[in-house]
DNA sequence: TTGAAAGCGCTAACAC
DNA sequence: GTGTTAGCGCTTTCAA
């Protein structure tokens, strides 16, 4: 084992004592500038390297934040994460990231060993809805701050940045509807593929395209919701696949997700069946595939530098200051409309 | 500030030394049974958390490694990562992930922060061509294990993962060939967009394709060989709209990766240029857009997980001997054919 | 302006 | 089996 250099090492081939070098080091006032250089220049010639371990200890503080998402297999989450990284770090600290694979367990394993790691805060977007509700609690009790992003769970008392859902949801699927109208039919069925239920912006994008639904008087026949196991490419072509089987081909159909929409415009696709002619279709949370395919997805984009940024400075003023007040941040997203909803827009 | 139970408060509270609390703890032998079981009783209802920081001061053990990565906004070294957390947790290690943005002064920067945190190791795929080939030696010269994924230096010895890019860019620009042969063109021209030089990937992928060329006697004129300046869609979309307004057009096209095939298929698209009647196109590295575009894009396929798991396992081991001796792995790859190239694979 | 000494929370000889 | 003691490398009073 390499024995790297200690202030203690430093203070004996000066001749000095270690708190001097010690000041000296971090920059105290009340050292003689003469011997400030000369330790500088000690510590630089024997290559110097502080240790953390011991500075955290004594300061009992680390530096260290975390952040845990269910998944980063997607650009979605690494492009918050980047944000993240980018204020914390110009600020000294270190981020320590961590995914769950939308696994409640793993999340609460993760959780645990951040504060094992001794972090000073945490910023999380949740994996499943309520399971590890208590356990957020118990972080913040026991003074480690928490704030969410992106997925939310409103039961528990902290800053969180999102965007509204629900409302996006339905200008998605109003959008659709009016489309559909615009090529002539009056009373368009819209159809909606539904992420899993225990993750809880399903529900909320569900309402979304329900209440448009039903504002606008259309079908909202059960079988028009159509609620999949998982959020995946696979997922959307299986479902649409079946559902074409059965004759069921809706006017407009509104994805929880992009990969499920890409997915079913597959399927459709095999099946000769044009999109956006016959079916009009729309993502959410646009992905870099949106913009492969052909026709291009309509989808609903989230400022993620911004998600990024602003939950990383909710966070930094939770940590320097325990008794600011909790803020919930909504922020704005955008429609964007291309060839896979509106005919006008196809190449 | 939430003070934490320590070793010393369950000492105290039971009225017995600090010692056997930490050997119960730590379950070392020699604790009678019925201490042991009231000492983790009593740390349990205290709430008590061991702090990481003074055991990793005073066994001077961190039990966290280091990745650095070039990016992680695409799902490739993201898939990689999910990997070696998974092995390195499972040995009760941490992983801290840094990226870099594909710069070298920013990875110099992750280095050192991986450094300053103690890292017992760490797993790189390098950014840059050679600027911190000085620092890799410098750190193992300071006792810290440094393994190479993916994108390596080898002027660095050390252990490290990587699958033969010559060969498989090799059988690609062949394929190509191959298929336009097939087509009834018996001297195609086969086109590269070549990686930043930068990215020493590059030549080596580079080399592939122009050996395979020569190898088939056919034109390797210069033009054929396009250098771009970054490997994204937008790119590879603007160099072949370039290529197509000066009537540039290849019969086949391999690039350095698949964002710049899929701009470059956009491009062909939108010039009303069948793709894969009039071009056969090939990526690289196969991303998850790969299977969304139309036509499929055919690629080289990693075996992301087996470059996890295998480079995380060559980690450990220096870690666990570090004397041991250093090993390349190269592992195994797949050439996807589908309908960007192959009109018989077209849906 | 500098040094001596105590202590951050924990581990690991060494005694008893 | 259990307690005592000396550190790990650093910061921070308190004196000088």
């Amino acid at each position: 084992m390499i024995h790297n250099p200690t202030i203690i090492d430093i203070a004996r081939e000066l001749g000095i004592s270690k708190s001097t070098v010690s000041r000296a080091l971090a920059g105290h006032p009340g050292v003689k500038e003469e011997t400030k250089k000369v330790i500088l220049e000690k510590a630089a010639s024997m290559r110097y390297r502080p240790n953390y371990m011991a500075k955290n200890l004594t300061k009992s503080r680390t530096k260290i934040i975390g952040v845990v998402v269910p998944e980063f297999v997607n650009s979605f989450f690494p492009r918050i994460i980047i944000q993240i990284q980018n204020l914390f770090e110009s600020r000294g600290y270190h981020v320590l990231i961590t995914q769950c694979d939308e696994s409640w367990e793993t999340e609460r394993r993760n959780l645990k060993l951040l504060e094992d790691s001794m972090v000073e805060g945490i910023l999380i977007s949740v994996a499943v809805k309520g399971e590890n509700t208590q356990y957020y609690r118990d972080l913040i009790s026991r003074g480690i701050p928490l704030v969410f992003f992106n997925r939310t769970d409103n039961s528990v008392d902290t800053s969180s940045v999102t965007i509204d859902d629900y409302k996006w949801s339905f200008f998605a699927a109003e959008h659709l509807i009016y489309t559909r109208r615009k090529l002539g039919k009056e009373k368009p069925e819209i159809m909606h593929f539904m992420g899993p239920a225990n993750i809880d912006l399903s529900n909320i994008r569900c309402r979304g395209y329900a209440d448009a639904v039903a504002k606008h008087h259309l079908s909202s026949e059960a079988y028009l919701t159509v609620p999949v196991k998982d959020i995946t490419r696979e997922e959307g072509y299986r479902r649409m696949s079946l559902l074409i089987e059965n004759g069921r081909i809706p006017d407009g159909l509104f994805c929880f997700n992009d990969h499920l929409a890409l997915g079913a415009m597959k399927a459709l696709r095999e099946h000769g069946i044009c999109v956006p002619g016959s079916v009009s279709v729309m993502g959410f949370s646009e992905s870099q595939s949106a913009l492969v395919s052909v026709p291009a997805l309509s989808s609903v984009a989230q400022p993620l530098e911004e998600i990024g940024k602003t939950a990383a400075g909710l966070l930094l003023e939770k940590i320097e200051n325990p008794d600011s007040p909790s803020k919930k941040v909504v922020l704005n997203a955008v429609l964007n409309i291309r060839g896979s909803s509106d005919p006008s827009k196809s190449m």
